[in-house]
RNA sequence: GGCGAGUUAGGAAAGCGGUUAUCCAGAUGAUUGCAAAUCAUUUUAGGCCGGUUCGACUCCGGCACUCGCCUCCA
């Protein structure tokens, strides 16, 4: 029985989808105007990770995650460096793709992007005029002052606030509200702002102008998967005000109820603070691509519930190294087969782990438990090792791990590449010393291959190595 | 100020009202020419103060501290 934490309602709840069988999910994606850091990496893992065990669990899912390709950060960014703004974008698109792939991150079925459906965002702002939930007003064009902008009437949805917990007066109370003269209350968000010369734009009713943020992913969402779908996620920084308003965007657009369960992961934290642009302090997942491989940064991520805060520090990557080197140690030179016993206990285990608001830390714990057992059983019975190590490699995929070569990747750094040619060139020369029993030379070796990196293991009557 | 989350051993991180979490690090032993890998055993816990209970890290109350949201952010 899966449960899920429901930021609307602060509780686990026991998950039941709309339609059986079928879960329809939607992930704020990024916006591209710079490369992905940690944070970002966090968002993509858990969702991923998600998506693969609903799956595992049997059901259909369609995931969506979004691209915010026009914002005032991307236009800002692009006039910084005198390039057209589409340049921009594709160009971190491009990376942002890249940058999953090296976490194990699978392609979501759809990938939305704002620039691409404006249609359905025009529809959206306009029925939001029609039922009274927003209004135009004045926007400097550059030259004059025209009616160009449309802004959503927060008064007028009568449950704003239910996601965040926030109350309208208590929000208008504080003074971190900037005031803008054009609105009616400074709460109000826009729909559709109106474009100065020079900026990126799209035709519609209120003239040429670009959507706001937050009413590209009602649309989006909505426009893939329906007015009203299961799952919504995305960073914790976004539940207010983001959230807030696509919940209001949507509900009263379509007159519908949007999501059923609203999914928030934890901040990535250096030094207790929040990662993040703003504060600067941030780690780009090719700065520590350079270091870790990715299914280091993978495992980092995943040996923490998705709600917690997670710590950054390069000593918690170091021990995320030598965890997952425990773990393909162990299926190092065994024939794991694909076939695997279902009526394993340590399946019923995971799935008890995984049903429990996605419990990866709990569910990496049974993996150690099963690599335990393929270790015990490996000295003398063959078959029972590889019938555990068929069940740890099925379960470890089914959270984006040891989906590699156990040889390869033990043989593979972060970054560099590798000698193999003298790497085994010295491993004979200290074979040839080990059968003379020249151990001064055999030890020799082994320290200048150690400076290198490279660990040497004498097992089974044959020498192995690996990165250390 | 309003709202929310958290505080577990040397580091990280879970479950659980009474039985070994798990990973890293450390110690000892087995194994090894010596190592490594692996196995076995093992040392460090539950912010503070009360309460409930036969029994609390786990439930309840208070306090302290940390962090987050309330503005763009994953």
């Amino acid at each position: 029985m899966l449960r899920i934490h429901n930021s609307l309602t602060k509780k686990k709840e026991v998950f039941k989808p709309i339609e059986p069988g079928k879960i329809k999910m939607y992930v704020c994606g990024m916006t591209v105007y710079d490369l992905c850091h940690l944070g970002h990496a966090r968002v993509l893992v858990v969702f991923d990770t998600v998506t693969r065990y609903l799956r595992y669990s049997g059901y259909d899912v369609t995931y969506v995650r979004n691209i915010t390709d026009i914002d005032d950060k991307i236009i800002n960014r692009a006039n910084e460096n005198a390039e057209d703004y589409s340049e921009l974008t594709e160009r971190f698109i491009r990376a942002m793709h890249e940058d999953a792939a090296e976490l194990g991150v699978l392609p979501p079925d759809e990938e939305p992007r704002a620039t691409a459906s404006m249609q359905q965002i025009i529809d959206m702002v306009k029925a939001l005029l029609d039922k009274g939930f927003a209004y135009t007003a004045q926007s400097d064009d550059g030259q004059s002052m025209v009616q160009g902008d449309v802004y959503y009437d927060v008064s007028a949805f009568e449950n704003y606030g239910k996601l965040s917990g926030k109350k309208l007066d208590e929000l208008r109370a504080g003074e971190r509200v900037a005031v803008d003269e054009n609105k009616d209350d400074p709460l109000d968000f826009v729909l559709w702002k109106a474009a100065k010369p020079g900026e990126p734009s799209w035709d519609s009713p209120w003239g040429k102008g670009r959507p706001g943020w937050h009413i590209e992913c009602s649309a989006m969402s909505t426009c893939c998967l329906g007015n009203h779908f299961d799952i919504h996620g995305g960073g914790q920084d976004l539940q207010f005000p983001h959230h807030e308003n696509e919940i209001a965007q949507s509900e009263a657009a379509t007159g519908e109820p949007f999501v059923n369960l609203w999914m928030h992961n934890g901040f990535v934290r250096i030094n207790d603070e929040k990662m993040s642009k703003s504060l600067n302090n941030f780690f780009t997942v090719r700065e520590i691509l350079k270091l870790y491989k990715g299914e280091e940064i993978r495992y980092f991520v995943l040996a923490s519930h998705y709600r917690s805060p997670l710590n950054y520090s390069d000593q918690l990557l170091d021990n995320a190294r030598t965890a997952l080197s425990r773990l393909y140690n162990t299926l190092r030179g065994l024939q794991v087969p694909e076939d695997y016993d279902e009526n394993d206990p340590a399946i019923e285990k995971f799935r008890q782990a995984m049903d429990d608001d996605f419990n990866t830390p709990e569910a990496l714990a049974v993996l150690f438990d099963l690599a335990g057992q393929v270790n015990r059983l490996r000295t003398d019975d063959l078959d029972a090792t590889l019938q555990k190590a068929a069940v740890l490699k099925k379960l470890a995929n089914v959270l984006g791990l040891l989906e590699a070569d156990a040889e390869q990747f033990l043989q593979t750094g972060a970054g560099e590449d590798t000698d193999e040619d003298k790497i085994n060139a010295l491993i004979e020369a200290r074979k040839l010393a080990r059968e003379n029993k020249d151990w001064a030379e055999a030890d020799r070796i082994r320290s200048e291959l150690d400076a290198m990196g490279i660990v040497v293991e004498d097992k089974d009557g044959k020498t192995a190595w690996r990165r250390s």
